[in-house]
DNA sequence: TTGAAAGCGCTAACAG
DNA sequence: CTGTTAGCGCTTTCAA
């Protein structure tokens, strides 16, 4: 079907092994020769079997990406900016989707690691068990999600996070002085390790400062479900949100905007990601700063350099825009909230 | 380093050639012998070399997918859908940004072609010519865009694209029946067949009804833009603004918002996609709804069947909500407009 | 029902 | 500098 190296060989009237060395750029053959098979090679339009080269070589020249949900715009950015540093040294780039679902997620693992050379798994749903015996079959970034410090790190893996310690502390403080003393925090997916890294922050710095924490479950981290959490939130619950990211905020915003109520004048409202582009948010987001783009480069990083440092982070911290401001309610409304009529 | 069928032979006591028929589920197999074999290969975790498989059989198990911009929520959304279709498959996906670059698109193709089945090109912004040579590589979907009708049709080539007739039609009369009689267009990429297609639907339709119709080049068909557009938004220039996707038409709203110009009171605004969630849009937008998501759902239809028809067509129609209505401004301002203090 | 052997397209020693 | 040869891991005749 398509050119084979033997036919361009055969063409340029030279073995195969001339061919190939000529084609590969190898110094070792005479410049006639090699002029003389490229311009075969050209007038045949031939491309080199990335398969056969694969099998040869014992590598592939691509790179796999594993997502629990290719949809979220968090993932797509990152890949985006993964694509962009990674693309252009002629890498291929293999994708796969887990859907959030650990079995599937092992199941591309497994088929991916016989076709590419590295293998970066994003907010993985592994066991850290599994994260390990996947860098036995082949190098492996974890990108978004650390191993338990318990957990022997084996040598082909790095990890890459976001350290969201800094920005969300700064959130929570932010709040604190403008008097807020009852925020919610809309949460992300149940199995996220990220998840659970903002959701230990959030407690342990509410905790410190005496703030009242309550910690909504959505679905799905999106506007859909931001808009719902909106369109429920107790006002007498809390005087500012926190969202799990940008795309939840923007949806709480667009449900309190419907219902009327002001934002920041009423309710604060804090996103994370900083992942929107200047004036999408009405009123402008408060946001912690943890851009997945970072975390991307940082990750194409690992996968282009294998002698990059194992552990790498991105820093957060608090953008501050017109979404949040004094609180306006009593600082203590329980006790001088009027009367409802009932 | 991995497990090969090799040594999964071995353990089990049997031929390699016995060991590569269990494991593929010949039934030439006595049930017995399969079941060892299969044991054992679980036991060893081994996983079948796609590349060793893909070389001998001819078919790599892979589909490829090339973008000129995978930044663009049309392509991801595309991406999404056909992930979702094709993936459930468990072939592999390959992907590919051509960052709009023809060149790089075509050094895309060919990288792919040595490793893919099939390969899905969006938007292309190769030449026909060029798009011919690379179905004669492997088959080829094209996706939002279409052959030159003079070209011949390659066998192995099926194209599917979003027929915007209808919905554009409809747009501008919806907004010709509104009293409408100035129209801005925000064009999408230069390169671009589908936005040539727009353009060429609202010339048309806007001469036909006599409308006036002004097309405003943008930079990137993002919010960004969008935004730097409704800005420069000249409203004596027209009482509606078309938008080349739902992303521009949302910068445009956030510019006019930050404007203070009241939409659809001042101006009308009409996206185009669908592609916004409900009530992210303030006022909730009108669009033409033309889905990348069904486009990418014939997409996979087509990768997955190769039997299927050749063409396939999205269809579009207008969804009317609250971005639209009565031009507020006289038919003939020129004639009325009160003239400015100076 | 199983095994031996050929070979997919390519690279990498090893000779010449 | 160039050609010969031996595989990479797998599937698939062809015999047994």
């Amino acid at each position: 079907m398509a050119t084979t190296i033997r036919q361009v060989a055969e063409a340029a009237g030279v073995s195969i092994a001339t061919a190939s060395r000529a084609l590969s750029g190898s110094d070792a053959v005479v410049p006639a020769t090699k002029d003389r098979v490229l311009r075969v090679a050209a007038a045949l339009d031939y491309t080199p079997s990335r398969l056969a080269r694969g099998l040869v070589t014992g590598t592939t020249g691509n790179i796999g990406l594993i997502f629990p949900d290719i949809t979220n715009p968090f993932y797509t950015s990152f890949l985006a900016e993964v694509e962009s540093l990674v693309g252009a040294h002629d890498l291929g780039i293999v994708i796969g989707d887990s859907h959030e679902d650990p079995d599937r997620e092992y199941a591309l693992v497994r088929q991916m690691s016989t076709q590419v050379d590295r293998l970066v798994l994003t907010s993985s749903r592994l066991t850290d068990e599994q994260i390990v015996a996947a860098a036995g079959r082949l190098p492996i970034v974890l990108a978004n999600r650390r191993l338990g410090d318990d957990m022997a790190m084996p040598p082909r893996l790095s990890q890459m996070v976001i350290d969201v310690d800094a920005g969300f502390t700064a959130a929570v403080t932010h709040l604190y002085k403008l008097g807020h003393r009852r925020l919610t925090y809309l949460d992300g997916p149940a199995r996220s390790w990220s998840a659970r890294q903002k959701r230990a922050v959030l407690t342990r710095v509410c905790g410190e400062l005496g703030l009242n924490l309550t910690i909504v479950g959505i679905e799905r981290p999106d506007f859909t479900a931001g808009l719902a959490a909106g369109t429920d939130l107790d006002l007498d619950q809390a005087t500012a949100v926190l969202a799990f990211n940008d795309q939840v905020a923007l949806g709480v915003l667009a449900a309190l905007r419907a219902r009327g109520i002001d934002v920041p004048g009423r309710i604060s409202v804090i996103g994370c990601d900083d992942s929107l582009p200047d004036g999408l948010a009405w009123p402008a987001l408060s946001t912690v700063d943890s851009s997945s783009r970072a975390l991307g480069a940082l990750a194409a990083a690992a996968v282009l350099d294998p002698e990059s440092k194992q552990n790498g982070s991105v820093p957060t911290r608090l953008i501050v825009r017109r979404s949040t401001a004094r609180a306006a309610v009593d600082l203590n409304p329980r006790e001088e909230k009027t009367p409802e009529p009932s």
